[in-house]
This record gives structure tokens, C-alpha cells and sequence, in this order.
DNA sequence: TGGTGAACATACCGATTCGTATGTACCATA
DNA sequence: TATGGTACATACGAATCGGTATGTTCACCA
């Protein structure tokens, strides 16, 4: 392997590269809360896993919180864009794909998702009634993780797919809350099967759905 | 109001009641944890609260995960039984026992279950996969809630309101994960309106069970 | 090429908070 | 009624952990 141009262009990257040594940072910090929590999360093991020191990170985070805030708006809707929105609005077929996904999670997430939960439910559940900026945040996130799957049923819905006389919103409300649901209960099971048991009955419901 | 016999037997209840102490003080923590998490409890608020010391409170529990502990086994456990249980297992006709229950769960505990959640869930969410012991009595529960929502629905099976193929045991646990998520969405949003939103969703799935 | 600011490193402070050590009042019992 | 144990109260210890103050190195640019 021999270095790219771009590479050498960036040669200080070696070095010096603040921005990815920011995402290092909200990566380790979002690993450390996906496990533990927020409250949870100690910096001092947040800046052990980067290799870096206090100082770097707060050079780029004034605090806590704000390394907090950075990882919802940052990491976690990358996430959520990616995995759910993005195939979504590609797909050609969107009630087969959600149910794809909710049969599918252990495949797409791996073992993580029962270990130690989806990581937008954990946070909302812990710091909502804690931190209004933790909450407001995370209900944009779940508005437009709900209008992803609104959207998705209204085509499928267009396609003749599902019945005419849902409603969309209240469906994808529902869709939402009860896949959260599912992996709180299997990630307190600590049970891929429980998982499975519980999205079983998500997919019955869905499977109702159809014309 | 005239002093009854009993409470002059037991006139010693008002300077020492240890009993009475030790409920007093479950009591200030089960409302600390389901306020602000396990984690975010503080001893001090909740000796404040009962207007003891910290004296009374390591005099009647080891340590802060022994309270948390006896929380879970002692106070979350009779909530569930007393609302849940014990209602299902008097009623005649239990698919609209769950059903009455998942529609008027505001009515059943006012705005709380919106402001701070499900204490159960809440505490497995957080506490699950840093603490086995608590994990495990969360686990405990959820079973047992989950049998008695089974049973409800094998009776109501058995009696012909919900159709013969149906899997109880599956049904059972999907309700509950969905039920959880519901209040957990609606606890973010901080809307009772989401709440009903998305229960409606569950009440049209339980309505979907009948013959 | 030297200086200036960004990008880090190091050492430490201080507050929070769980837990403990010790003291005291009350009650049952011998 | 003396006494021992239960049921608390009071004061303090000690560690964790977020945050800060200060030092140092690197890159860019006039």
C-alpha cells in the first residue's frame, strides 16, 4: 500500500488532526454511553480510550454536557440517517423493508443491541426528565425517525401495499415505541430469543397492516 | 378522633417504628429513583425527605444498592402486583381489563407516567447491564407481569374472545415491550397527547386478537 | 525565520457523595 | 431497676470525578 496524494496533503494528520481526533473523541464518548449510560460515562475513560489526555478534550468540548449534546447530534442521528432513513426512502418496497428490519436487528446491529440496548431509547429514558437540551434533542431525533416511517408507509400505502384507512402517524408512533420496547425487554432479558419473540409480534402487527 | 386501642399498644409508633421508618424510607427512595434514576439518587435527598438521618438509613440498609435493591423487590414489586395482577386475575372479561388498562393509564397514575416514566422500565433500562443484581430482580418481575398478562389471555382465549391460534405467551410479552416503549416515547416528548397516540396503536393490535 | 495561535499534555483543585465511627436515647427483659 | 441491644443522631473521612490552570509542541504565515 502506497500513500495517497491526499494523504500526503494531509500529512499532519499524523500528527496534528484536530477534526479527527473531535470524532475520536464523540466516538469513544458515544461507545462509553451506549454502555454505561450518561451519568455513567466517565471522561477520565472516555479520554483513556482515545489515548489522549483531559486536555485535548477540553479543548474541543467545553464539558460534559456538551460532549453529551455532540454525541446525539452527531453520532447517533448519523446513525439513524444511515441505517434506518436512507434505506427507507431507497427502498421500492418500505413495509417489507421495516419488517426486514425488525426481524433482521440482530444481523444489522449485532450483539450490542441486547447487550446494551438501542442507544436513543437508552438516553431518552435516562436523561429526558433529567436535561430539557437532552430531550428536545432527542425528540427531533425521534420526529424525524417518525417521519422516515410515516413517509415509507404513506408510499406503501400509495403502492396498495397496506390498507387505505391507517394512519400513517399514528402507525409509525406506534412502530417506534414498541421496537424500543422490544429491545429494552430483551436487553434486560439479556436474550437475543426474547428479541426475537418480542418482534415477532411487531411483524404480526405489520403483517395486519397489509391489504 | 379518639386514639384506637391498637395504636395505644403501639403508642411506641410515634417515637420508634422501625417498620414504619424502614417503609418511610423505601417510600422516599422508590420516588427518588423513579425522579432522577438509581444512579442519579442521592442518599442525603432521600434522608431529607423522610426528615431522618443517615444514621436510620445504614441502620436499616447496608449500602445504597441494598435500598435500590429493596426497591425493586418490596415497592416496585406490590405496585405491579396491585395494579396489574391482582385486577387481571378478578376480572371476567381480561382482554378489555388490558385493554381499559392501556387506555387510561393516565387516569390510573396521573401524570407521572408521562413526567417520569415507567418505574420499571426506567430502572431496567438503566441499571440492566451495569448490575447483575439488579438485572436479574428486573427480570424477575417482568416475568411475572408477563405470566399474568399470559394467563388474562389464555382465559380469554379459553372463553372466545380472542381467537384459538393465537400464542399467549408471545402476545403477552409483546404487549408489555410495547406498552413500555409507548410510555417511554410519550415520557420524551413530555405529551400525554403522544401517549394516547401511541397506545391507540397498541389497543387497535389487542383489538386485532379477537375472534 | 520568528512569532502567534491552535492543538494538545500535565498537574492539580474542589465539590459532591457514599460510607463510617462514634455517641445517645429508648425499650424490653432479667 | 440495672442492663444490653435496638433504633436512631452527629460528625467526619475518603475517594471519585468534573473541571481548571498552566506548560509545551506543532503548524502556518507575515
Amino acid at each position: 500500500m502506497t500513500a495517497k496524494l491526499s494523504e500526503i496533503h494531509t500529512a499532519r494528520s499524523v500528527s496534528r488532526d484536530p477534526d479527527k481526533t473531535r470524532s475520536l473523541i464523540l466516538d469513544a464518548a458515544f461507545q462509553a454511553i451506549h454502555r454505561q449510560g450518561y451519568q455513567g460515562m466517565r471522561l477520565d475513560d472516555v479520554v483513556a480510550a482515545t489515548g489522549l489526555t483531559k486536555g485535548a478534550l477540553y479543548h474541543h468540548f467545553p464539558n460534559k454536557q456538551a460532549l453529551g449534546y455532540a454525541v446525539v447530534d452527531e453520532v447517533i442521528r448519523g446513525i439513524i440517517e444511515q441505517v434506518w432513513l436512507q434505506p427507507l426512502e431507497a427502498s421500492t418496497d418500505p413495509l417489507a423493508e421495516i419488517i426486514y428490519f425488525v426481524g433482521h436487528m440482530d444481523a444489522l446491529f449485532g450483539a450490542r443491541i441486547v447487550t446494551f440496548g438501542c442507544p436513543v431509547n437508552n438516553l431518552a429514558q435516562e436523561m429526558s426528565p433529567l436535561d430539557e437540551g437532552f430531550r428536545t434533542r432527542l425528540d427531533k431525533l425521534y420526529q424525524e425517525w417518525r417521519t422516515g416511517i410515516q413517509h415509507a408507509i404513506e408510499r406503501a400505502r400509495a403502492s396498495g401495499a397496506v390498507r387505505s384507512e391507517i394512519d400513517a402517524q399514528k402507525v409509525a408512533s406506534f412502530v417506534i415505541a414498541a421496537l424500543a420496547g422490544c429491545i429494552g425487554i430483551a436487553k434486560n432479558a439479556q436474550s437475543l430469543e426474547q428479541l426475537k419473540t418480542c418482534a415477532d409480534g411487531l411483524i404480526g402487527y405489520l403483517e395486519s397492516l397489509r391489504t
